[in-house]
DNA sequence: ATGTTC
């Protein structure tokens, strides 16, 4: 068998494109979904360490999986897929990340990209305009206490009452853009007065809502599907909880370090922070979770509504409905999620495949940098979707193309009903200030592609150079490859505004 | 990711 070797690790190729990582006898299997080319880099920092000590956590089902665009995070790696039993596993802030419910969703318009040429420059600036984007709360009308508490509750719900958003809209988000089980007291009050100025916000970082034009359709049936032709503008908004997901996190590993600390002493690394899964803060952080699970959904609603006035103006349509402006479906990829799934009943746990009796068990799906892909038929896909499988979007960094998926028929068997969430980084933020500076990577990305970029702050630009990327083409390559979300549509920048 | 250093 064909084995990688990547720094102390060793990984080997038990089936192509997935690799397990080395390990004693006794412990749980930890697998990379990736081809050769994308582990080049993976031996280079803390990614398969962290993967090897996700494996270890208790309560953990076979497999711990990093998708192909993996790399090293906070605890868990970025692209980690980690399913604890909701009995006696646990649940880890770590695990789903700071920005709870990071996502990335697709709007169609019935432009093509002949109605924006040679407008670039007027559309990227009345989107600049229209969406506050940056660090920090600027820009955005505060909103009062009341609407932010109907915002956790209720999410895109909330958006259709307020006028914001279309009953449409809302059965087109993962989940209908609502988690029934959030629970708002459980979110401090630090982190809603975060949260009551950044509604309807950008923010920064990888953040960014871009313009883009269809340029490939590899699957017509499924596209056709999901209304995406070739030529056709779509918008792809990328955004988060903002401060408020980023306090509920901290909040809540404070809060484990305090009132569980030797459970915390018994995990393999403290960044692995989690609460027992029967314990009562479990439930806690699961219910702020939510909350700013559907804090995300409501600022992704927002930035939506704001994009779809500005069309209509920029386009001298009578309203966005006129330009046909539906959202395609929005996608979580920093989330976790009590789901129902088939196992294995092992010697003391449970595993995804292998022989063996074949059990329900209640899990917490981590998916950290990782999208959700359920396959045709599955009753979670909407209606509109169901005989295809649900849209999975994959964007790729400002200079690339962006891809549209659809859920694999593999994904439930092989990676939690997950596939990747994006390109992956090679380098740090650090390191890439020191390779880029943004005003030559915006100048070069005008002159050299025609893609019109428009920053915050130029240092962000650095941070997201194109360079600083592992090439989307070949990640999306292995989830298709590997039947877990297949290719449907290519996309590639307009215009974009960076936060 | 992030009022970019609890």
């Amino acid at each position: 068998m064909t084995t990688f070797d990547a720094g102390d690790h060793r990984l080997t190729e038990v089936e192509p494109n997935v690799w397990e990582l080395d390990r004693d006898d006794d412990s749980i299997p930890a697998r990379v979904l990736a081809s050769e080319a994308l582990l080049e880099h993976i031996g280079d920092d803390m990614t398969l360490d962290q993967l090897r000590n996700v494996a270890a956590m208790p309560g953990v089902v076979a497999p711990a999986l990093c998708t192909p665009d993996g790399h090293q995070g906070y605890g868990f790696p970025v692209g980690g897929v980690a399913a604890f039993d909701a009995e006696d596993g646990c649940i880890s802030p770590g695990g789903v990340g700071f920005d709870i419910n990071c996502g990335v969703r697709m709007v169609r318009t019935n432009l093509t990209y002949d109605d924006v040429r040679g407008r670039e420059d007027e559309l990227v600036d009345a989107l600049f305009d229209a969406v506050p984007c940056g660090l920090g709360g600027g820009g955005v009308h505060d909103r009062s206490h009341a609407d932010l508490e109907k915002a956790l509750e209720r999410g895109v719900d909330w958006c259709v009452e307020e006028g914001y958003a279309t009953r449409e809209d809302r059965l087109r988000c993962e989940d209908e853009g609502m988690r029934p089980d959030a629970d708002p007291d459980a979110v401090s009050k630090k982190a809603k007065d975060r949260g009551t100025s950044q509604m309807g916000s950008l923010g920064s970082g990888n953040h960014f809502l871009e313009v883009q034009r269809v340029t490939d359709v590899y699957d017509d049936d499924t596209a056709d599907a999901f209304g995406l032709v070739e030529d056709q503008l779509v918008v792809l908004i990328h955004c988060g909880s903002r401060g408020l997901g980023h306090q509920v996190c901290s909040d809540y590993l404070r809060r484990i370090e305090q009132e569980h600390p030797d459970f915390l002493a018994s995990l393999p690394d403290r960044d692995l922070a989690a609460a027992p899964a029967d314990s009562d803060l479990a439930d806690e952080y699961y219910g702020a979770m939510c909350a700013a699970i559907n804090f995300a959904w409501v600022n992704r609603q927002l930035v939506t509504h704001a994009v779809r006035e500005t069309f209509a103006d920029v386009f001298d349509a009578p309203d966005w409905e006129a330009l046909e402006m539906d959202l395609l479906y929005d996608v979580a990829h920093n989330i976790a999620k009590r789901e129902t799934h088939t196992v294995t009943r092992t010697g003391d746990g449970y595993s995804l495949g292998g022989d063996g009796e074949r059990v329900e068990r209640d899990l917490y799906v981590h998916r950290k940098g990782a999208t959700r892909a359920f396959p045709a038929g599955h009753p979670e896909v909407p209606s509109a979707y169901r005989d295809v499988g649900q849209p999975v979007i994959i964007p790729g960094s400002m200079g690339a193309g962006s891809y549209v998926l659809k859920g694999g028929e593999q994904s439930m068997g092989r990676s939690f009903g997950s596939t990747a969430h994006g390109a992956g980084r090679l380098m740090s933020r650090t390191r890439a200030k020191d390779e880029y500076w943004g005003g030559d990577v915006q100048d070069d990305l005008r002159e050299s592609d025609e893609i019109y970029v428009k920053a915050a702050s130029g240092a962000t630009i650095a941070e997201e150079a194109p360079g600083v990327y592992k090439d989307v083409d070949d990640v999306v390559g292995v989830s298709d490859a590997l039947g877990i979300g297949d290719l449907v549509a290519r996309t590639y920048p307009v215009c974009n505004v960076k936060g």
